[in-house]
DNA sequence: TCTTTTTATACGTTCGTTTGACTTTATTCA
DNA sequence: TGAATAAAGTCAAACGAACGTATAAAAAGA
C-alpha cells in the first residue's frame, strides 16, 4: 500500500512526471478528459505541451496512468478494511452483527471520499469513469471496485444470511452502495433540495448517522435468523 | 401530460424540427455534448449543419431544447402518482404503510426507466447531468427532479414519521434514491461484477424486488409507530 | 412574387501531436 | 580532476484535423 498518491522521486524527470499527473488529475477532474486540453495541463504543471508526449507518449496514455494511480492509492484504502474482515472470517467470530458493523464502516469510508479536500479531485474523475466508462475503466475496476464491491458483496451476505456468490446479493449490495453513490453523483440535485452551495461536515454527519440506520433497519429486516 | 417525447405537427419545418431533436438526444445521449459534434447530430437527423442554427440558434440552444422536452416527458410520468398521492393524503387515508407503497411505486417506476427502449437515449443525457451539469440543468431540475424529489420526501416522512422539511429526511430521500441510480451511473460495475453485457428483465425483476424490501425494512425499522 | 427552407462552402479557433533545435544533467576517459 | 561525449530534458513553432458558426445562393412552397 503506498501512502503518497503520486509517490515522489528526487530524480529530475520523475518530478516533471510527477507534476503533470497531478495538474493531469486536477484538469481532468474538473473539466473531463475532453475538456481539459494538454496545454492547460502543462500549464497546470508549469511545463511545456510537449513534455507530455515525452514522458506518457499521448494524452490518452497520460490519463490511463492517472487512473493507475487512483487505483492504487484508493485500493490501498480498503484493503485494511478487507484485512480485518478476512482475518475474523478465518476467526469464526464474523456474525451478522459484525459484518453490518463492516458494512457501515466501509460506506462511512465511501463517503469519507467525499468530503475530505484530499480526494475532492480524484472523486470527480473516479465519477466520471462510473458515469461514462472510458477504454481505462478497468485499471480502475480491476485494482479497486472489483476487490471492494466483492468485500461488501461478501460482508452483506454474512450480515443478512444470503449466498454472497448469488446474483441477488450482488445487486443487493450495489443497491446499498447507490445510497452513497447519489451525493457524489447527483450532487447538484441534493444541493438544490437542502438550498446551499456544498455539502459539509454537519451534513456529512447526518448522512453518516442516515445511512447507518438504513444498513441496520436492512440487515435486521432482511436475516431470517435475527426476526 | 404530453403522450410523446418531441410531438410532431404536419408542418414542414416542425418536422424537421423533430428529426433534428431527436437525433441530438440520441447523440447528445451517446457520447455526451462536447463529443456530439453539430454534424453528426444533422446527418443522424438527414439534415444539413445549418439546419441547427436555422431552427436553434446554436448548438448549445438545442441542447436546452432537448433538455426541455425531457423534462415535460419524464415530469409527466410521476406527476400522476403525485396527484394520487395528494389525493389519498387530503382525505386522510395516506398512512405510514401506504406512504411506504407509494415510495416503493416511485423508485419501481424510476427503476422502470433504465431498461425500456423508449427511455435508453433519455437516461444517458440525465446520468450525464447529473454527474456533470450543464448550465440547462435548472430546466431539468425545476420540470422534474424538484417535484418528484419533494413527493418522495414527503412520502419517507410520512412512512416513518419524520417532519418531511428536515435536511434529515430530505437526505434520507435521496440516499434511497441512490439505489436506483446505483444502477444507472455505476451501470459498467454492477455488470461487470455479474459477468454479463447488459442489464435484462430478469435483472429488473430482482433489483425491484430487493428495493421493495429495502424500503419495507427501512419504513418499518424507523417508525417509532411500528415498532 | 415572396417567404420559408435547404444547400455548399468558407472562416476563425482550438485541438492533439510532431519536429528540430536548445539547454541541462550524467557518463566516460585521458 | 576536468574536458569530451552522450543522454535526458525542455522549448517554441508549426502541422493537419475537427470543431461551431456564418454567409449567400439555390430550391421549394405559398
Amino acid at each position: 500500500m503506498q501512502r503518497e498518491l503520486f509517490p515522489s522521486t528526487p530524480n529530475k524527470g520523475e518530478q516533471a512526471r510527477r507534476k503533470l499527473l497531478l495538474a493531469a488529475l486536477k484538469k481532468f477532474g474538473d473539466k473531463g478528459y475532453d475538456n481539459a486540453s494538454v496545454r492547460e495541463i502543462a500549464d497546470e504543471a508549469g511545463q511545456n505541451v510537449a513534455a507530455i508526449a515525452y514522458y506518457f507518449g499521448n494524452k490518452e496514455k497520460l490519463y490511463a496512468a492517472v487512473l493507475q494511480g487512483i487505483a492504487a492509492h484508493i485500493g490501498g484504502l480498503f484493503r485494511g478494511i478487507a484485512d480485518d474482515a478476512e482475518e475474523r472470517q478465518a476467526a469464526g467470530t464474523l456474525g451478522p452483527a459484525a459484518a453490518a458493523e463492516v458494512i457501515k464502516r466501509m460506506l462511512r469510508t465511501l463517503l469519507g471520499e467525499q468530503f475530505g479536500g484530499e480526494f475532492e479531485k480524484i472523486r470527480n474523475v473516479m465519477m466520471r469513469e462510473q458515469s461514462s466508462p472510458s477504454d481505462s475503466f478497468g485499471l480502475l475496476y480491476k485494482d479497486m471496485l472489483k476487490p471492494t464491491h466483492e468485500l461488501l458483496t461478501r460482508m452483506v451476505g454474512t450480515a443478512i444470511g444470503e449466498d454472497p456468490a448469488s446474483p441477488v446479493t450482488i445487486l443487493r449490495a450495489h443497491a446499498l452502495i447507490g445510497q452513497v453513490l447519489a451525493f457524489a453523483m447527483a450532487r447538484e440535485t441534493i444541493l438544490r433540495r437542502l438550498g446551499i452551495k456544498k455539502l459539509g461536515a454537519e451534513h456529512a454527519a447526518m448522512i453518516g448517522d442516515i445511512l447507518d440506520e438504513h444498513i441496520e433497519a436492512v440487515c435486521l429486516g432482511l436475516n431470517p435468523a435475527t426476526r
